[in-house]
DNA sequence: TAGCACTTTCAGATATTTCTGAAATTCATG
DNA sequence: CATGAATTTCAGAAATATCTGAAAGTGCTA
């Protein structure tokens, strides 16, 4: 169990309000509400903590901390870190948040633009080459219907490359190219 | 019902793969997997169906496809037409993806960054605050949890605006600008 | 290699989300 | 204002996702 100084009660509530509203988030866009609420605790708390750190505040088993621990490992946001002299393995949240956005942009890439892609393309192969490969023109509903997935395609294509590219900014400047963003071009 | 000229089987079977491809992903994003089947119908299809269109299409009942419709309606991704002497309701998709795109980051943000946003301010509230409006010092736990939370309100915000000024762009420029950054700035 | 501290796994239990279908509602028309 | 075609609603059913807890696994230490 980590060595725990005492807290400020205000202080805890803010946590536990803190964790509320991150798994309230998280479920909805489809991350489970306990991972989220694990990832949300150890970023907080901002130190190692360990998997009965966390069954204690979040009141969950150990099955259930153990399988959101090694997700959130996964998905390389958390981090496990040993203590010297204490067999048990300790878990410390990412604390920069573009880091953060990185690790979440890189992951969700991989494991849901990358597969959406095959099969569009998969698709497309489908209904014949383009017309760009022979003269003859398409029937008009094989030809929307290429335009259409193309369109696809292309706007998936460019959340890949995206995605690769501010993924491995710096974190600086991913974020000074998002403030960016949010003024007039 | 729509009326509907023979379409190649290798058409359809097309269009039922990028349906459930387009479910698929839509699942991962906190979508419902059938509000995600009968967007993928209206966009892979092109022109207007009606209920029952989608009901025969999808195998759903009219209860669910009257849900799922109103749902894309108030998403604002598909709209209702009319046929002249025909009183059922049509609907059809936005058929520009970067139009879809600014319309689903609209929503996002105002369902879930602006709540998620609104508690993280009261939850920075609850600890008292900055030490700008005071000169004693706070306790390192109370300073670092604000620093933390205040991290993760910047980039909230920065998505919110983003979201909001990306949305608002003539999409030729949205992709112009999504374009520019997958390559070296 | 036995004992122990800790972690992982997974079948079954529980909770949550999503779907159905029939009744209620809406609304254009005769 | 009665009819009926079309749509919406929503309680309960079904499907799916998530969680638990105990057993199995891992690997250090003596």
């Amino acid at each position: 169990m980590a060595m725990r100084r005492p807290v400020p009660d205000a202080l805890v509530e803010a946590q536990d309000r803190f964790i509320a509203a991150w798994g309230q988030m998280g479920s909805t866009w489809g991350i489970s509400r306990t991972m989220a609420e694990v990832h949300a605790l150890l970023y907080i708390t901002g130190e190692p903590l360990c998997t009965d750190d966390a069954m204690e505040r979040l009141e969950i088993s150990r099955g259930n901390a153990s399988m959101s621990l090694r997700a959130l490992v996964d998905w390389g946001i958390v981090t496990r870190v040993h203590k010297r002299g204490d067999r048990k393995e300790y878990y410390q949240a990412e604390q920069d948040v573009w880091s953060l956005l990185q690790a979440v942009v890189r992951q969700r890439v991989k494991r849901e633009i990358h597969p959406a892609l095959a099969s569009l393309c998969e698709i497309r192969d489908m209904t014949g080459p383009g017309n760009a490969t022979n003269g003859r023109p398409e029937p008009e509903a094989i030809a929307g219907h290429h335009a259409r997935l193309d369109a696809m395609i292309e706007l998936l294509r460019t959340f890949d490359q995206m995605g690769e590219r501010l993924s491995e900014l710096p974190t600086d400047e991913l974020r000074t190219t998002a403030q960016a963003l949010t003024r007039e071009t």
